[in-house]
DNA sequence: TCGATTTTTGTAATCGATTACATCTTGAGA
DNA sequence: TCTCAAGATGTAATCGATTACAAAAATCGA
């Protein structure tokens, strides 16, 4: 009961173990790491010297001396992004199945802390990192793969062979989307970007205007409006189209939460959804199904693609790459509720009406 | 340019630049560590040498020497919880803002994933522990205060006198939404619960259950729901709701998004907010300003809240704890929006109409 | 029972930094 | 120029585990 004459039990070092169970620290030590390698009367000894004093080994020390640490660091733009949580719940549920720890980097929005964490992972606190923020400055990028540690980005196609990518497919999705919106009827469209400087937003937008295209339509055929994936540019987006007397017919935000934002605010002005205007969405959040009406939207997978970066870090790290591993692209899936639907009297070419099952965007 | 003969750069190690420099290693870490205790030239030359090799030091030796890691960890029930991930962002601006790192431990509600955390905790990986998930088996509790590990409770009042608080006034403010629902008039109202075993819903339903008693009501004045702070525990009170012959005219929800949940059902099935029926949540969520109506809710300074809590944890860390430190209790803000209204005819005692000012609760 | 083999255990080097202490420089003042 | 304090640098111990290798003990067959 009492512990006099002992450490504080905080400070209580595999030899102290080793003492009172009368072997050597190699014993103890292998008697936690591998146990069929000790006798089993010796073991027992050790066991019960273990429990007495409450060791738990520094696992400071033995990530030194192992060279790894078992962790894992993602840097995420925002933790307050559902898109962003939900993706580190896949990443985190991966690398806890094999025994990794996950260190989340945040960088709030502010590009400059994003030095903290480089130096976290060169400082081999970690053993690989996860990037999700689409603009990692050049120079730490090269710093990083040259210090030769796994690294996987999960943003955008990064150019660089290097540096294995996981994502989903934003430009075909967005291709669809426009697709869609023309099947209902739709010939004015409405297209609410993310921020510029994005690289997933260069890809929606990219696929927009591929969508477009195809569908015979022009530049005169669509209003762009900026925006930031958030809800404020939603509502900026709603309060310009509300000036327009030409108004859009079918809108198509980036992400669901400037979908919602939108039409939060042209129902106010007494623009009806869908019987007004079309709206469809991207990302598939979770809010996206309480609101009223529900939204259409392009769901992501977000937890299966934490998934599967996850696990293409976890090959780079034990160096088991293979050719597919380098470029995943996974298809998102079509939502379709309630603020989508056919303009009546439209010439549209499908005839799908209502709600249909959900369908797969393929490559 | 070339470096061949030299390791690779990830094992660049100090041992490496103190040759290239021609010093020894102790002259290297003071350079990077108090570069004023070395000469000029000195310095001058280690720095050119850290340059040219692209050294950063391996901060796992560092935290093994120096026996602290300058990272916290921090539990959570779930990462998609938009409150948490707001405490969160409190949390991590306030240790970045000393030098500290973060470790994110996302429990997903399966409780037995903590075995995990309190052994990273216990391996001397992080040198404190902010606690945010309401039931930490006891056991685990009280081997991680034994091992003298810093601690802070973020979840509710723990009866350990050893372990901090850093909370919101969840009793007070649960007292003060019945007070505001009686004042506008409410006799018969609703509850919806969070789930019995969590700490937090147990303290707001004491503080409903003294609103009823202040108010000099009684149990035949209300109905109550079990939830888990969720949307579908909403949809599920929204369903016993309307099932009633004798219906509440004002609903407390102790989550934003049980009361958005419920608030998409009744409306779905006819019932007007708040012409019908009142509702006020709790949280303060940013989603709860985007719904239709808006809702009034009691706003938790999650923010502050994450910033108060890690300076708590740093103080018992740096063993600078004051007595006011060990149970801090911040006060939440009513936000009254559009899904709260009086009962025209209704017996008020206070005369509040429509929008007031936002009004703090004290203590 | 003896030696060979296998199994178990111990010794000591190692991971890569930090830092107390010792030693060597430098420069000011005599 | 010499002395001595202050300043700069080096040496080596240290943090706490793991593990290669050596040594000891157990096991087995003859």
């Amino acid at each position: 009961m009492s512990r006099k004459g002992w450490r504080s039990p905080k400070e209580v070092r595999i030899a102290d173990v080793a003492r009172i169970a009368g072997v050597s620290t190699a014993t103890v030590s292998r008697v936690l790491a591998s146990p069929d390698k000790v006798r089993q009367k010796t073991r027992d000894l050790v066991l019960e010297a273990v429990r007495q004093c409450g060791y738990t080994p520094n696992s400071v020390a033995r990530n030194l001396r192992k060279r790894r640490t078992m962790t894992a660091l993602v840097v995420v733009p925002n933790l307050a992004n559902p898109v962003f949580a939900q993706i580190l719940r896949g990443i985190d549920e991966e690398l806890t199945q094999s025994g990794y720890g996950l260190v989340i980097g945040s960088l709030d929005n502010c590009e400059d802390r994003e030095a903290r964490y480089v130096e976290l992972a060169l400082s081999r606190q970690v053993d690989g990192v996860i990037l999700m923020n689409g603009r990692i400055p050049e120079g730490n990028k090269r710093t990083m793969r040259e210090a030769g540690l796994p690294m996987v980005a999960m943003c955008a196609a990064i150019d660089d062979d290097k540096i294995p990518n996981v994502v989903v497919q934003d430009r075909e999705a967005s291709r669809a989307a426009v697709e869609y919106l023309v099947q209902l009827g739709h010939r004015r469209l409405g297209y609410i970007a993310g921020p510029p400087s994005n690289i997933i937003a260069a890809e929606r937008l990219a696929g927009f205007l591929e969508g477009i295209a195809e569908a015979g339509l022009s530049e005169k055929d669509f209003v762009k409006w900026d925006g930031r994936f958030v809800f404020s540019a939603g509502v900026a987006a709603a309060e310009a189209f509300l000036k327009l007397k030409d108004r859009p017919t079918g809108v198509y935000a980036t992400s669901d939460e400037s979908a919602i934002g939108f039409i939060k605010v042209v129902r106010a002005a007494g623009v009806r959804v869908p019987e007004d205007v079309s709206v469809i969405g991207f990302d598939g959040i979770e809010f996206a199904d309480y609101v009223e009406p529900t939204l259409t939207t392009f769901r992501q997978p977000l937890h299966d693609l934490g998934r599967k970066g996850a696990a293409v870090l976890l090959k780079m790290i034990h160096k088991q790459m293979q050719p597919g591993d380098w470029n995943i692209r996974l298809p998102l899936e079509l939502l379709e509720r309630d603020t989508t639907r056919a303009i009546p009297d439209g010439t549209r070419k499908a005839s799908r009406q209502g709600r249909g099952k959900p369908h797969l965007v393929s490559h």
